[in-house]
DNA sequence: TGAGATCTGTCACCTGGAAGACATAAACAA
DNA sequence: TTGTTTATGTCTTCCAGGTGACAGATCTCA
């Protein structure tokens, strides 16, 4: 499991060379939001590109009867809500605050023409992108293909990818509910809750206050190649 | 269903100006595939990026239990291999050739080189991996949220728009099995075999030497608006 | 500090569709 | 022509997990 594919690029901004990072900064507004505001939604015309710099975001596609699915979050430093914009088309997705937000905005056009004039700037958007669809594959060979106990052992694990610390025991440093993974994986609530908890009964994962604490790392992947077995639910870890 | 994210953005050398292409062509060597041949497959170290100028290749994402998904087909004309490749990791895809095929390749390296220093070019990369970004948004959520047969006439919906005949009725150029079509919407072969059959019995496609043809698209649309309703399969068309 | 509102935990019921099996039917090759 | 491979059509069996319902737990904000 020491997936490169999981390694987000490194910060949006910090990526930029200095002089680029100046020119970019003077182009941009600076943006406020609050825990569920949405910073754009499905159909707005889509002006501005943004790039978060405090706080967290989700990017939700929903379908035509109502249902969402988070396609990723955004974390400090990120550039979001310049690819889901076709051509003079309408928005495709919706990006809303999960906590207090602070976001420099640019409008499309500016930035079309900085990407222009900054190859290298460019270039970091095709790996962020890139980044992106590898992670979308993922995801989606996952929900067409494992069962949902694994789909939830991968989110976890993905999602753990992203924080540094120990590397059998971490924990994120954000909350999410249970509907929040049903809406990542495509299931339901209830599944969650049940699977979150065998997992806990395990002793591989815990919850504090809503944020997932990786307690095994180890044995989670372990996990993942045993699902199925008989009597797989019945054994400790070990 | 005009959805404006279904089009894909134009041809990837055509779109370059005049003396980038020029440039471009003098950068690749031409090679040349047969149907069923692999370009690349997952785990190659991926040392280039590839443009297809003849012919049709799947990009698929394979399962570590070794079920597989088809992300999407190349068409003449488009690039592929450059988002699959984490910085200096391995390839995440595989693509395959689905006829015979010749394709330029570029090394990797000189790919970098030559987006930074043609800025339209990189931007045209942008414009397409976005463009993909979005249909994958999209077929996920779809994988998530409805049911086989709305899979199934999106999926056929979805590559009617890349042709352009009539607006009414439209037949795909190339074909495809059974098998491939439940690789792209994650189901079983016998269920996509099952459920063409009714919508043939209903008279809105029609297969001809495996390529799909759409009799009657507005009623194909209207249809997936009623699947799941009593008696669903039992009424003709209209 | 108390009344919504929002999460979590559990259960029982029911169904879509995966999986296996097999009988054609085309496509291909020699 | 005939054997071989590859695709389609159909049926039956079975269970993962969606859905609804409800009870407690937490959060939040007047």
């Amino acid at each position: 499991m020491s997936s490169s594919w999981l390694t987000p690029p490194a910060d949006f901004l910090s990526n930029m060379l200095e002089s680029e990072r100046q020119t970019f900064m003077s182009l941009t507004s600076k943006l406020h939001f609050k825990k569920g505001d949405f910073i754009f939604q499905s159909g707005d015309p889509g002006k501005y590109v943004y790039v978060l710099t405090q706080g967290r975001a989700k990017i939700i596609q929903l379908s035509p009867v109502g249902k969402e699915m988070i396609l990723w979050f955004c974390l400090a430093g990120e550039m979001f809500g310049l690819a889901d914009l076709p051509r003079g088309g309408k928005r495709e997705v919706s990006a809303q605050a999960c906590s207090e937000a602070e976001i420099l905005a640019v409008k499309r056009e500016t930035m079309d023409q900085f990407l222009m004039n900054n190859p290298n700037t460019a270039y970091q958007v095709i790996e962020l992108l890139s980044y992106r669809m590898r992670v979308l594959g993922h995801v989606m060979m996952n929900l067409a293909a494992d069962d949902v106990t694994s789909r939830i052992i991968k989110l976890i694990l993905r999602l753990g990818a992203s924080c540094t610390e120990g590397a059998n025991e971490k924990q994120l440093n954000y909350p999410l509910t249970h509907q929040e993974m049903a809406d990542m994986i495509g299931t339901s609530r209830q599944t969650v809750t049940s699977v979150l908890g065998q997992l806990r009964k395990k002793g591989v994962v815990s919850m504090d206050h809503h944020c997932i604490r990786i307690e095994n790392q180890v044995e989670l992947e372990r996990l993942l190649n045993h699902v199925g077995n008989e009597n797989f639910w019945d054994s400790k870890a070990h």
